[in-house]
RNA sequence: GGACCAUUAGCUCAGCUGGAUAGAGCGCUGCCCUCCGAAGGCAGAGGCCAGAGGUUCGAAUCCUCUAUGGUCCGCCA
C-alpha cells in the first residue's frame, strides 16, 4: 500500500493540512532563526505571536505578515528596517515572487502562480481528506449534545442543537480529534415518573376505559401507541393496580419507547451517537456519592444557607441549610445545592456525576451543547468540571439559540396546545436532511435563526443550500460533459494535467480560495464553530459560479476546450478540486452533495 | 438586584481569536439576453461597527462603564 493510500484509508495520522498558510509562516520563522544567527536580530524573541495571513483586501497580494511589527518593540528595532531584511531573504525562496513593505511595516508577500496552481494538485492527490489532519492529534473529546428528555419526540429547537453538536463532531474529527459523540438520557427524574403516569392512562384507555387527564402530563398522541403497546405486553394486570405496583416497570417500558423514537427522529436527520448515557445508571451506583467525595476531599463540599436571590419574590425565600458545591471557588457567582431539603438529589448532583465519568474516561477535551435557556447553568459546569479535573480538562459549552419558524415570510407560532407543535420530524419530512440541516448552520450557534419552509427550498442565489449545492451539480456537469467529448477526467489523470495553463485571475482566486481550506477547518475547530464551513462553502461556491458566469463573455474561460485537451484537462481539474473541498466541507455538515439540481 | 448572550449598510447576517480603505445576500440605481452555459450577469450608491472611556505601533475584535433587546436566576427538570 503506498503512503498516499494509508492516508487516504486513516491508517495514518499524517499531517495533511497542505496549509499554505503554515507553510510560508515556517519560511518566516525559520528565515528569522536564520537573522538572528547572523545578528542581524537579537536573541530570545519570541515568534509566537507572528501571523501569515490573506489579506483583506487582495491588493495587498496573497499573504500578509505582521512579523516586522510584532518584533520591533522586544528587538528595540524600526519595524520597517526588520521588513526590509526579512523581505530581502524571502525573495530567494522559490515560491515567494515578491515582498514588499506596506503601510505601518506590514510585509506583503506575493506567491508564485505555481504554488496556487499546485494546490489543485494536491486536493486531487488526497481527495476529500485535502485539509483533514493537524489541529487534534488523535486528542479525544466528547462532544455531548440532544440530549432531550426522553418524554417525547424531538422539536425543533432540539433538530438545531442535533444538528449544530454533530457538525460539530465532524469538524473535530476532521481536525484530527478522536471524537466521541454522546447524548445524556434524562431518565432519572421526576418528569419519567409523568411519562409513565401519561403511558398509564393511555394504556387504560387501549382498555376502553375513559380516564382523566391531570395538569402537567403529556398528552401528545405519539403515546397512545405506547399505551396500546403496552396493553400488547402486558394485557390487564395492570388495570387497577396502584403505581406501586406498575410505575417502576411502566417508566422504563415508556422510556425505552421514547428512546426508540428520538433514535428513530436523529437517525432521520443522519445523527448517529456512539454513546447514550443514561442518569438513572448513576442511581444506586455509587457513582454520585463517589463524584461528590472527590468534591469533598478536596473541600468543595459544605452545609449552609444560601442568599435568597435578589429582585425574585422574597415572600417565597426561606433560609434553609442544604448540601453545597462550593462552585464559587471555580468561578461561579454563588453555591449550588447538591441535594434537596427532603434528602434527595438536586438535578446537579447526577450531572456533577456525569461529568465526572467523563473525565475518569480519559477524554482531554468536553463539550457540552444546549439549549440558550440553559446558559444559566454553563458556570456551574465549568466550575464542576474544573474541579472535578483539577483544571485539566476545559470544558467547552455552546449555546444554541432560538429558532424562529416561518411559512413564506409569515411567522408561524408554535403551540403544544393548538396542535401546531413543530417536530423534528415534520421539519425534516417537508425540507429533507440536507436542507435542514444547511439551514440550521447558516447562523452562529448563539444567533437566533429564522428558518422558513418555503424560502429554504427556494432555487435561487440567495439560498446558501442550493447555491453551494448548484456549485457541486455543475462539476458533475462539465465532467459528464468532458465524458461525452472522451476527455479523461479521472482525478489521477487530473493531477497530472498541466496546471500551468490555469493562469487567469478568476481562476487563480478560486485556487486560493482552496488554498484557505486547511486553515479554515482549523479556526472553526479551534473555536467549535461549524457555521464557520457553511459560509466558507458559500464563499468557494460565489468564487466558482462567477468564475463560470465569466465563461459566458470570455470563451477561454469555459472548463471544455474544443480539441485542446491539455487545457480542458487542466481547467477541469479546478473545478474537480473546487467540488472534491464542497463535498468534504458538505460532509462535516452532514449534508450530501448534489450532482444535479432538479 | 445579578449572571450570560446579543447590538455591524434600509433589511437579514458574516467578519478568519488584535491588522491596512469593515464584507456578503436581499432591497435600491444603472447597464447587459437572436445562438452555443441567463433557474441570470456586471457595475454603483449605501457605515461614527449602539455610546463613552481605557489597553498599544494598531481595536468591530481585549478591559471598564452606560443604553437597548433576549435568556436565565434556591429544593422544578
Amino acid at each position: 500500500m503506498t503512503a498516499l493510500a494509508q492516508v487516504i484509508h486513516g491508517r495514518e495520522r499524517r499531517n495533511l493540512t497542505m496549509n499554505i498558510f503554515a507553510e510560508i509562516r515556517t519560511l518566516i520563522t525559520t528565515t528569522l532563526d536564520q537573522m538572528v544567527r547572523e545578528g542581524s536580530l537579537p536573541e530570545g524573541l519570541n515568534f509566537d505571536p507572528i501571523t501569515a495571513e490573506p489579506p483583506r483586501d487582495a491588493a495587498h497580494g496573497d499573504m500578509a505578515t505582521n512579523a516586522a511589527m510584532v518584533l520591533a518593540k522586544p528587538a528595540g528595532m524600526k519595524p520597517r528596517d526588520i521588513a526590509e531584511t526579512l523581505a530581502a531573504r524571502l525573495t530567494d525562496d522559490p515560491r515567494i515572487t515578491s515582498a514588499e513593505v506596506a503601510g505601518p511595516g506590514f510585509l506583503n508577500l506575493r506567491l508564485a502562480p505555481a504554488v496556487w496552481q499546485s494546490i489543485a494538485k494536491t486536493v486531487l492527490d488526497v481527495g476529500t481528506s485535502f485539509g483533514r489532519g493537524g489541529l487534534g492529534q488523535g486528542q479525544r473529546v466528547n462532544v455531548e449534545y440532544v440530549s432531550a428528555n426522553p418524554t417525547g419526540p424531538l422539536h425543533v429547537g432540539h433538530t438545531r442543537g442535533a444538528v449544530f453538536g454533530d457538525a460539530l463532531a465532524s469538524l473535530l474529527d476532521f481536525a484530527g480529534f478522536d471524537v466521541t459523540r454522546e447524548y445524556y438520557i434524562n431518565d432519572g427524574g421526576a418528569q419519567v415518573d409523568v411519562l409513565a403516569r401519561s403511558v398509564y392512562l393511555r394504556y387504560q384507555e387501549a382498555h376502553d376505559l375513559s380516564v382523566d387527564w391531570p395538569e402537567g402530563s403529556y398528552p401528545g398522541d405519539y403515546l397512545i401507541e405506547v399505551g396500546e403497546d403496552l396493553k400488547a405486553k402486558v394485557g390487564d394486570i395492570y388495570l387497577d393496580q396502584g403505581e406501586d405496583v406498575w410505575l417502576e416497570e411502566v417508566r422504563n417500558f415508556a422510556t425505552e419507547k421514547m428512546m426508540d423514537l428520538i433514535r428513530a427522529d436523529l437517525k432521520s436527520l443522519g445523527v448517529q451517537m456512539d454513546v447514550f448515557y443514561s442518569e438513572k445508571s448513576l442511581y444506586g451506583s455509587g457513582r454520585i456519592e463517589a463524584a461528590l467525595d472527590d468534591l469533598k476531599n478536596k473541600g468543595l463540599i459544605y452545609e449552609g444557607v444560601l442568599e435568597p436571590p435578589k429582585g425574585k419574590k422574597p415572600e417565597d425565600w426561606e433560609p434553609r441549610e442544604q448540601t453545597l458545591f462550593r462552585s464559587t471557588a471555580h468561578g461561579d457567582d454563588v453555591d449550588r445545592p447538591v441535594m434537596k431539603s427532603d434528602g434527595g438529589w438536586t438535578y446537579f448532583a447526577p450531572d456533577i456525576a456525569y461529568h465526572y465519568d467523563k473525565v475518569q474516561r480519559g477524554f482531554d477535551m468536553l463539550i457540552d451543547v444546549f439549549g440558550a435557556d440553559h446558559g444559566g447553568y454553563v458556570k456551574r459546569m465549568k466550575a464542576a468540571v474544573s474541579a472535578l479535573s483539577d483544571g485539566k480538562v476545559p470544558l467547552d459549552i455552546k449555546l444554541t439559540q432560538l429558532v424562529k419558524l416561518f411559512k413564506n415570510g409569515e411567522p408561524f407560532k408554535m403551540s403544544k396546545r393548538a396542535g401546531t407543535f413543530v417536530t423534528l420530524r415534520d421539519v425534516v419530512d417537508q425540507v429533507g436532511p440536507d436542507v435542514t440541516r444547511f439551514v440550521m448552520l447558516t447562523r452562529k450557534n448563539d444567533a437566533m435563526l429564522d428558518f422558513d419552509f418555503d424560502k429554504v427550498l427556494e432555487q435561487s442565489r440567495e439560498n446558501p443550500v442550493f447555491y453551494v449545492q448548484y456549485a457541486h451539480a455543475r462539476v458533475a456537469s462539465v465532467l459528464r460533459k468532458a465524458a461525452e467529448a472522451g476527455i479523461a477526467t479521472d482525478d489521477a489523470t487530473l493531477a497530472a494535467a498541466d496546471l500551468g495553463l490555469l493562469s487567469h485571475e478568476s481562476e487563480l482566486g478560486v485556487l486560493r480560495k482552496l488554498a484557505e481550506w486547511p486553515r479554515l477547518v482549523e479556526t472553526a475547530a479551534r473555536s467549535n464553530e461549524p457555521h464557520r464551513v457553511a459560509f466558507y462553502l458559500y464563499e468557494l461556491a460565489g468564487d466558482f459560479h462567477g468564475l463560470w458566469n465569466k465563461g459566458n463573455e470570455v470563451p477561454s474561460l469555459r472548463f471544455l476546450q474544443d480539441g485542446d485537451v491539455a487545457t480542458s484537462q487542466a481547467k477541469i481539474a479546478l473545478a474537480r478540486a473546487t467540488a472534491i473541498v464542497i463535498a468534504a466541507g458538505l460532509g462535516i455538515l452532514g449534508v450530501e452533495p448534489a450532482e444535479e439540481m432538479r
